[in-house]
DNA sequence: CTAGTATAGACAAGGTCGTTGTCTATATGG
DNA sequence: CCATATAGACAACGACCTTGTCTATACTAG
């Protein structure tokens, strides 16, 4: 459109292609027996796997690692623990602490996502050629910080 | 990471692209006199543009455009009205209508945004090469979706 | 050992932003 | 002329986030 110039075609899809694996994604996941699975989950799920002790992450951990408040992690915790994803647990060191680590469900979860995403890139590879893939993600890691950070996306979209 | 293996990387890496710039673009907005602008913005001034009728764009035009419901999008050209951005009118052709348009200001906003874009695809073009870039947008064209589908993102995000 | 400080978790109150439902006024088309 | 569709205003409500407060537990410095 006239409007819709150059400068803004990049970043635009650079959202739209996230927003495709995405959605592809969640929809196998669906049909591969994860249909209450949304697009925040996976990374919350990373986000417990490291931001954790030893026995397990804390609603308080996975606030500091998602950039929410603790009250707000704790929700998330309970609904995906009503889900059947974590389970809950303590540390024997510290009896403040209650924590969570994923059940298998959330680890079945995750495989299958990994497997998926695989699909979805040999699918990408066979329309755009290997080597154009390869160069392309390898080009974003230039231009991206390499730790991921803060995963407050959803926020951060309608932050003021 | 161990639990980070390729597949992740693909869609990891085009959100991060996504977020660089549009953190970039609006840190450099802000500068330039527009300090209130959201990454949603954009996105609703285009929407405003191209939604409208001759006269203008309604609430409910928006809502449809942008993929929710015509009280949202009511409230959010309430908010972009009082930071200036968008200006009543009428449509003389249909009196339920109660139109809106871009200021000047707006307008100032888009430009602004489309010259920092540019400068931001340079500075890619700087570390990546300009063919790769070039090559990056057109595979990502391939990939994803030719028409912008509705904007709901920021909801998707977080959809069950 | 004790006293002060920091942190986990529970609870409550409130904000923002979305939703649906209902109502009236205006268009539109048989 | 009347039935149907749609714009916009208003109200109620829900999801999800926030801040603030409180108690229990840990940690650290004398």
């Amino acid at each position: 459109m006239s409007s819709d110039p150059q400068g803004f075609e990049l970043p635009l899809r650079l959202l739209l292609g996230f927003r495709v694996l995405i959605d592809e994604l969640h929809e196998e996941l669906a049909r591969q027996g994860h249909p209450q699975m949304r697009p925040m989950h996976g990374f919350v799920f990373q986000a417990i796997m490291r931001a954790g002790g030893r026995y397990g992450t804390t609603a308080a951990d996975l606030g500091r690692a998602l950039g929410v408040s603790k009250q707000a992690a704790g929700k998330t915790i309970d609904m995906l623990e009503g889900l059947g994803y974590l389970r809950p647990g303590h540390d024997p060191d510290d009896a403040r602490r209650k924590t969570y680590t994923l059940t298998p469900h959330a680890y079945d979860a995750l495989e299958r996502s990994e497997q998926i995403f695989e699909d979805l890139r040999d699918q990408w590879a066979e329309t755009i050629g290997e080597d154009r893939l390869r160069a392309m993600v390898e080009d974003l890691r230039k231009v991206t910080p390499s730790d991921v950070f803060r995963l407050d996306t959803p926020q951060w979209f309608n932050a003021p």
